[in-house]
DNA sequence: TTACTAATGCAATTCTGTTGCAAAAATATG
DNA sequence: CATATTTTTGCAACAGAATTGCATTAGTAA
């Protein structure tokens, strides 16, 4: 896979969603970078992230996007299977990197991805 | 929680769910019942039958909704923590019922609700 | 049968995400 | 450093999914 051309729009919106200790609804990135750039240039700049294996794809039950940076991941193994909590009432998303669920599935699937979300309250609203 | 009615639309919409073997999506749903009643009776109706444990909801990594069946719920317990598997080829959403994820979060968090979705190649496609 | 309340259909609207295309920016090449 | 090449951007238009308000219709309880 080729690497992607690192531009201002890039860096910015990479920044925005590593200083962020939740994850990050495309509409809450647009709000940060206020104007900076164009929505269009914001979906167009996640889909590189997550092809570069920078930033990973969360999607809540109530079919909210959410996009987190991708820690603990170095250039060959990516981790992606740990659970993401999303809060009922504050509607935030957090990756819990230390809970990484077991599962077992018959051999004749073949996984490529795994999207765990659990919902319900988290600890600043309980 | 109050019982909602039993509508003509509600109890064929039921039908159309139980009777197939893969999740299905609200446009599917429209599209069986072929004009039967209109897009948003069809939204609401499956709302209420969320809320009454009939059927539930999987949202897959790419933000597809698909609504199944409840089997193996009873009106006390509800069981809807096993995995979902999303097919990248045929698109397809099966409920694995027999495949339970384990996981433990941190007690500080009350959980509600799980949604468990793996994505790859199904069994049909591979 | 009637009265009450929930459910439906329709039209309009909102929200999220996508596409095509010309202009601008980043990178590679000489 | 200048120029050629290719990617990225912004804009406008579009597409699809889901929601809302409101008048009408259908279920249900009395």
């Amino acid at each position: 896979m080729k690497k992607s051309r690192n531009t201002i729009s890039k860096t910015k919106i990479i920044s925005v969603i590593t200083d962020s200790k939740t994850a990050l609804s495309h509409s809450e990135i647009h709000e940060i970078l206020d104007g900076f750039c164009d929505r269009v240039t914001i979906y167009r700049v996640l889909d590189r992230l997550i092809n570069e294996d920078l930033v990973h794809k969360i999607v809540t039950i109530d079919g909210v996007v959410k996009y987190a940076a991708c820690h603990n991941c170095s250039s060959v193994e990516h981790h992606h299977n740990h659970i993401h909590f999303s809060c009922e009432q504050c509607h935030t998303v957090t990756c819990i990197e230390e809970v990484a669920p077991s599962f077992k599935l018959p051999k004749k699937y073949k996984v490529h991805n795994v999207n765990f979300t659990v919902s319900g309250v988290c600890p600043n609203c309980l």
